[in-house]
DNA sequence: CATGAATGAGCCTTCATTCAT
DNA sequence: TATGAATGAAGGCTCATTCAT
């Protein structure tokens, strides 16, 4: 790929991811993103099959930046609540960067027509093995409650995180990440400990 | 109103509510509506100025019951935990009973174009003042830590009771609501208590 | 149906028959059959489901009448000459009556990517098959060649006409019909006679 | 011109013959010629102004051998029948060896808006021309029947030929050329005898 | 109260053509 | 001589809305 494509395709990302955060996929129209991208709207076309397959190879493009910033931090200590905080801090930071993306894939996560939905739910899967396998340990070693279902806590964990920090870059985005992390880290440290 | 047009109308808005929480707003067309709902498509206009105006109102009838719910729950108890714990079941107990109502305002909720936004915006106070209201009771009465920020942390109990649950009817739907309960009401009552 | 659907199903007709006679299937565009048609777009849509059903249901509309003109002059006469002379001539007036469908027909038979392709390949077995039947009751009563291979010579007249047809309205309209028949019948005549 | 130049053209014409025969003109995209010729897009309009004169090119050079062999065949004989039998059968196997242009002379010639059209109606007026000497001929010596019209015995012969080797090709390529060749030339035989 | 035929703006997509390399 | 990224006009189709009945 020359780096002509490569630019245009960047720009072609840029542009729909923001679009279909504001409007959804539905929402955003071809011509809006090619407005936005500088770009004529063949361009598209001459790049992807679809609309559709635009967004796909968008979400591809993002997934494993993403995997590897909770991967590096589920791999940030032994001590299970260490990690564990370590990856609810990773899950605030790439929301607070990746703001767009991140009320994208809360949208179409629900969504059961789209054909990026496996993708995500794959996605879904290797973060919350990450949170999980920090339960897991912390729960063998005594430090988390023994009737704690690891499953269970890393899905509840992770969206109490996801819907916190969208809720505050949403509705009270003027607090600084320090505080939004301290107070859910305390909720997430109460809430699994012994 | 004559029975048969209510009964018209609430043929259209079980039908919509079915596809919105499917498809989304944007990806649900009046023709899918007026074919599941049995009548004819001038019909929708007959009662509704517009597709948006028939969702509308889709969702003031269901604000009512909803909100009413919670505030039973949370009328419920005079102890602060046991509140929390009947809000929180309360929650569960309404997705369970209006998944597609609790699907579709999860993905209408963060898309910032929609008439009904505000709707939304406003029931979401409501709701999560009770659950404040009960933070603030425990908090003062020394059960719940001094420094917990008590509108922070109505937003993750209530964003992780949300999202544990649409997990649930999503990815482990045979789970029994009890299994459920239990756990997030652990997570949520270790996640306060002082 | 209603009349009125009827009448604006059989103005689309009309129109796409002309200018499919013209510019050929590809070549002839929704906008101008909606033109020539007087109606909007969208009528098409109502009406049909595709611009490729559209046709197909134009073809399926005129398929009977035009089987049915030759079931009449196949049953015309008991001497298989004479009967084979009265389909040859049944094959002119069509012709001459229906120039924009023969057209239509003549350049798209040969497609083989057109869904309507296997239609007009049976609605050619019909035709053929009474072509034939005269034929074969003409050899066995000693009046045709006995080594006449009754498909191919079958094929071959039904062939010879059509082409003479179109050749005499593309390339020399002002002959009367009757020259036209009078020569071809002759020609076919003695093709045939022992 | 290079002999690289002349194989890229020789590329590009058979793939388009190949595609054009199956989809028509209009139903056949320059995206598919390249890749079936498998050189790249600008490729084309470095050699031709347009797709149009892509195909006058491949008319053109289609031509003259095409129009040769009508030639050779109409001087094999003095005798006015063996002449039209030669014509017949040069028609039959010029079909047989290039039925792709065959088929695009066919859908190709009636339709009104080709630029080439006026190439293939003479090209048609000089083969019928050697058919309609030979019957000029025979009539004159008292072989044929005095009344036959001669351009029109030329154009019905030779459309009946064409229809034939056609269905023959499309409907039962399994039987040799000698068969189908006897059965046109003894139909034709027949069809012009005094 | 309800219907369904009709509308037309606007959607996604196609494709012949251009142009910098 | 050839490439392939980019273009934009035009294509088929969708869909919320209107309206005569």
């Amino acid at each position: 790929m020359t780096s002509r494509s490569a630019n245009t395709k960047a720009r072609l990302f840029e542009a729909a991811l923001q679009l279909i955060s504001e409007h959804g996929f539905a929402g955003t129209t071809v011509d809006e993103i090619v407005e936005r991208a500088g770009v004529a709207k063949g361009t598209v076309y001459y790049h992807f099959r679809s609309k559709t397959e635009l967004v796909e190879a968008l979400i591809a493009s993002e997934i494993e930046p993403l995997a590897e910033r909770f991967a590096v931090a589920a791999r940030s200590s032994d001590d299970p609540l260490a990690r564990l905080m370590a990856i609810v801090r990773a899950e605030l930071e790439w929301i607070r960067d990746n703001r767009e993306f991140a009320k994208m894939l809360i949208t179409e996560l629900w969504r059961e027509d789209r054909v990026w939905r496996e993708t995500l739910v794959m996605l879904r899967g290797r973060i919350l093995a990450h949170v999980r396998g920090a339960i897991v340990v912390g729960r063998d070693a005594g430090a988390f409650p023994a009737d704690l279902d690891p499953d269970f806590a890393a899905s509840a964990l992770f969206g109490m995180t996801a819907t916190s920090a969208l809720d505050w870059l949403v509705f009270a985005p003027e607090q600084p990440l320090e505080h939004v992390a301290e107070q859910i880290a305390a909720l997430a440290a109460r809430a699994v400990r012994a």
